[in-house]
DNA sequence: CCCAATCCTGACTGAAACAGTAGTGTTTGG
DNA sequence: CCAAACACTACTGTTTCAGTCAGGATTGGG
């Protein structure tokens, strides 16, 4: 329940990635020049995206990082998750377990569920191949 | 976008203030220790929850606090809006405006915007009238 | 072969937010 | 008058955030 500027970056990275089907590996420094994002910092995010299995990387001179599945299967929630961690509430139920001792017994923490699936709900129902589309229709439009 | 302890603890006492209506006004200390929340941070929450509208204060001896309005009037968001400020994105859109300068032209916004909307929605939806009936289901039911 | 581009890894850091705590003042019922 | 309660300000230790820094490993091209 926590974003961050990671899934911000993260989430743009990819959608570039997404529009870059064709043109090979795609460097991070490409990415960050044109979505302007700290490259180190970029980078890292990048290890979260591979350790997830979300990007396939390609070292060395010319390499760069590409999808490792096509737009339409992968979604917002799987990129958040692999940047931010479990997407769980963050009220009532911590790193540390349970904040109280009440567990399921409590209205509050019911509240707090609902809060979380409906973000789940909505990042697990986004696709990249919906959002790159979204973007083409954006900047085919005329400017105003 | 960000829910701390203070939505946790806020919620937890107006739930506790919903169901002692008929008591007068309740000391933050007797709702400190029922619900087992640090006393002096308790106090600090009222400050907001007063501010906000959400709580009517008595001061001096056999004071404390009771609710403004009436249960079914007073709604999550409301709360948590008092507490942590309002509920937007925190993702593409901080305190110092919009962190790209895509502004709405920016496919990415859109998932932020929709996930924020749709926290919106649960939280304006619940109220502490529901929630009141909700925990003395949980209370009345037996143990196990 | 060498070098520059690129990814990979780990440590580090300044600033801010979080989760309280401490101390003091003000009001008021008994 | 005094103890109980709210009101306000300031302080603090810890963690997270948002990067930065420094170097190492891998590879294509000249």
């Amino acid at each position: 329940m926590r974003l961050t500027a990671k899934s911000e970056y993260g989430l743009l990275a990819m959608i570039y990635l997404a529009s870059s089907l064709e043109d090979g590996p795609v460097s991070a420094r490409e990415i960050s020049e044109q979505q302007e994002i700290p490259a180190k910092f970029l980078e890292q995010l990048f290890v979260g995206l591979r350790q997830a299995g979300l990007v396939s990387a390609v070292r060395g001179a010319r390499g760069g990082f590409a999808l490792a599945h096509a737009p339409e299967d992968i979604n917002v929630l799987a990129i958040v998750e692999a940047l931010e961690g479990p997407l769980v509430a963050t009220v009532c139920e911590g790193d540390r377990g349970l904040t109280c001792g009440r567990s399921g017994a409590c209205a509050a923490a019911a509240v707090w569920n609902r809060a979380t699936a409906a973000l789940r709900d909505v990042f697990e129902s986004a696709t990249l191949a919906e959002l790159v589309t979204a973007q083409d229709v954006i900047d085919s439009r005329p400017i105003g």
